[in-house]
DNA sequence: CTGGTCACCTGGAAGC
DNA sequence: TGCTTCCAGGTGACCA
């Protein structure tokens, strides 16, 4: 169930493991995910040398060299590395065999993706008009005001898109707008550029230590009791409803945004 | 372009 | 116990 850092220390715990390795072997299950399973997958893959592993928002990219295996893990996705002809169990769609070593990727409601990319992986439609990396230096107060002068939609639906900044999803932007003070509901062009400024920095250091807490869990990675979707930090609003703020000892809300819950102080954030 | 809604799927928890 | 309902961390497609 992974958002930005899920996904982050998936990469992180899987590439040290396979990048420079081989693949010795696919197996696809049925059925499809959100899209089918590339059929010829085992015919591009095998003999193939994995040469890195980027992602890009929550996707997560796999470089073979003659293409690239990209991989979304939607709301219920994990990889795991696995010995290889370890007996698949419910849900288990892909695996990628290393000779000794098998990367499985588990996905009960399989929203996730897999597809096989040829060429510019960048230029794939799913990853084109993708926004900006919230932890990339260029993701400022001042770029995320230009892209939502004007914009009469939500804050925390805004930051949630992923055409405006990738990576926030519906817990961590209801935890970065609490930590800068921001009500969800405010129309995003009206949120003044000094406050964006505090979102901003806000959304770094939510995503930031959220990966950071995840880094104690890469071991999870080997091993078949691995849960590696489900560290998490102590949040401070998300789940919270009726408890009190940790800042202010006011009742945190739920309200309903686009379908999804928003949890919020009404004190704390204006 | 924008904003709003729906659909895709399974499973766990809560309610009766 | 068993049935029903609601909810879940994502996002592309579609509409006005």
């Amino acid at each position: 169930m992974p958002e930005l850092p899920e996904v982050e220390v998936t990469r992180m715990g899987i590439a040290p493991a396979l990048v420079g390795r081989t693949v010795s072997a696919v197996s696809l299950r049925a059925p499809a995910l959100r899209y089918p399973l590339p059929a010829a997958l085992a015919r591009h893959l095998k003999g193939k040398t994995l040469a890195g592993i980027a992602r890009r928002g929550k996707y997560l990219l796999l470089d073979f060299g003659t293409g690239t295996v990209l991989l979304h893990l939607g709301m219920s996705g994990t990889l795991r590395l696995l010995p290889p002809r370890t007996p698949a169990g419910k849900h288990d769609h892909v695996d990628l065999v290393f000779d000794d070593l098998m990367l499985r990727l588990n996905d009960p409601r399989r929203f996730g993706a897999l597809l096989w990319i040829e060429g510019d992986p960048n230029a794939h439609a799913l990853i084109k008009d993708l926004g900006m990396e919230p932890l990339a230096r260029s993701f400022t107060a001042k770029a995320l005001h230009r892209r939502l002068t004007g914009r009469s939609a939500a804050i925390k639906l805004a930051i949630m898109d992923a055409h405006v900044v990738v990576g926030v999803g519906n817990i961590y932007a209801s935890e970065a707008l609490f930590r800068a003070g921001i009500a969800p509901r405010t129309p995003a062009g009206k949120v003044s550029l000094a406050r964006l400024e505090r979102l901003v920095t806000a959304i770094k250091e939510t995503l930031r230590s959220a990966i950071r807490a995840g880094g104690s869990t890469l071991r999870d990675f080997f091993g078949c009791d691995g849960d590696p979707g489900h560290f998490q930090l102590e949040h401070r609003v998300y789940g919270r409803e009726g408890e009190a703020c940790r800042r202010c000892g006011t009742k945190i809300r739920q309200i309903r945004q686009g379908q999804r819950s928003t949890y919020y102080c009404p004190k704390c954030q204006r």
